[in-house]
DNA sequence: CGTCGTGTTGAACCTTATCAAAATATGTGG
DNA sequence: CCACATATTTTGATAAGGTTCAACACGACG
């Protein structure tokens, strides 16, 4: 058990549903057959048979991106320790979307199918994986709210702010303070600005004492002052869907065929 | 089989895979209950019980928003014809998120639990469902994309041509030519830009002869042409993953249970 | 010790936003 | 069916936020 209270896959699934014994053991053994992953390597074109893979991302960050044949680059979504990576890669590997590690990583394959199979046998591991797809939309969408109506600066306060509520949920992050292992070119190209201009504004907010920074370590030293400064409210990574009450009535249904 | 076929969740699920007449006929029954929607009515926020609705929307089209109380909105996603919203509706309702018809509708409301229950009746569906799933989550990667590093004149265009194909697909668009009941500012936005740009945009577009617009009708006279001024690659609308083989192997997975 | 990746700063430039106002639909009540 | 109010489209002038180009500093690493 205190193997499995150590696996990220575990603490990550175990802040959406409370999970007993017998599930932790499960994804405790999904994830136990992990690979270490060098630096800045690609991930995505390595399906076995075309299906694409379904990962959990266990030590180390990577990234989504798509690039264009001129060289302008987005990064779709940071992967953090402890998300999955392409639930459906099987039904709908996104084509020209790459998976890159950043720093030095783990990572455990699953099998493609996992799905559809854990509904059956794990539904309460289903729900919540689905749980967690939705959360990582949400996600996708909120950014897309930055880049499409907010300032540089308020677009990078709401990542950092972000950043810290997801590491923190997996042990992470605490009292403000995480790691950030991505160049400001990493920063750039998912917040969709100029490499310059993510410098500068990081200069901004440390002049506003709303960051410090020590290398790859970030620290938030006000964190309400910077949500107010970032328009940053933290709904949209805590839905409300899986109430134990809604949980429950789903079981029911999945039971009762 | 008529009514069947003129169903436009029938269109839009059989261009994803090939539909038998039992499955016409579980999906036009699902959506037989049609109700009507008054224009720019919200549609969110009346969930029975807090799980939020499923629904899918058979006429007229729909936004998916978010709002500042600035004032600023982000438009995250256009619904179309044959398009099923919040499929994990009751897993994570996205706060804030408000749905929105654009002119008059119809919809029909589903239960959020069909998900599970398909999976084990109708896995195909169910296959199907989550394959259109991750094709949403593709376009908003790529609208991501276009916010991020496309030029106004990109962006429009972009949207204009996925729209194009969007809409091909369930037969509302011919050779380029379909309507667009949304208002520029609506697709400002979509877009992340203000409404007098996009006005000007459109303008240039025409002047390029890439387009002509009569009220809310759309024509695309030169869509490759259009498709390399706006760096448009519709490969993230087709994802490959379904292929007939890959989902024989997972309908094996599910029986084999 | 030189090279390469990353971070940092300045100055000129440009795309797009903002403000303002007119022209054109669209809708509504009498 | 008209007259009015309202929403939407269109155009001009000005300003801001962000990009681009250029140069330099710093540390890691062979």
């Amino acid at each position: 058990m205190g193997a499995a209270m150590d696996n990220v896959l575990v603490r990550r699934i175990g802040s959406v549903i409370a999970l007993d014994g017998a599930e932790r053991d499960v994804l405790a053994r999904l994830t136990a057959a992990a690979e270490a992953v060098p630096p800045r390597t690609g991930l995505s074109d390595d399906g076995d048979d075309g299906t694409g893979p379904v990962l959990v991302l266990l030590e180390g960050w990577a990234i989504r991106c798509r690039s264009l044949p001129d060289g302008r680059r987005q990064v779709t979504d940071l992967v953090l320790p402890g998300d999955p990576v392409g639930l459906y890669g099987g039904l709908a590997g996104r084509p020209g979307e790459g998976l890159e590690t950043l720093g030095p990583a783990r990572v455990a394959r699953l099998d493609p199918w996992l799905l559809p199979a854990l509904l059956h046998d794990r539904p309460r591991l289903a729900l919540a994986l689905l749980h967690l797809e939705a959360v990582g939309t949400g996600i996708l969408a909120e950014r897309l709210f930055s880049l499409g109506r907010r300032t540089a600066l308020e677009r990078l306060g709401h990542l950092l702010l972000e950043l810290d509520h997801r590491l923190e949920r997996v042990g992470l992050a605490e009292g403000g303070r995480f790691s950030l292992p991505a160049t400001q070119e990493v920063l750039a190209d998912l917040l969709g600005l100029s490499i310059v201009h993510v410098n500068r504004t990081l200069r901004q907010l440390r002049e506003a004492g709303l960051l410090e920074t020590a290398g790859s370590g970030i620290v938030l030293p006000d964190r309400p002052a910077l949500a107010r400064r970032a328009q940053f409210d933290d709904a949209y990574l805590h839905p409300h869907g899986l109430s134990p009450a809604a949980e429950e009535r789903a079981l029911e249904r999945l039971r009762a065929r």
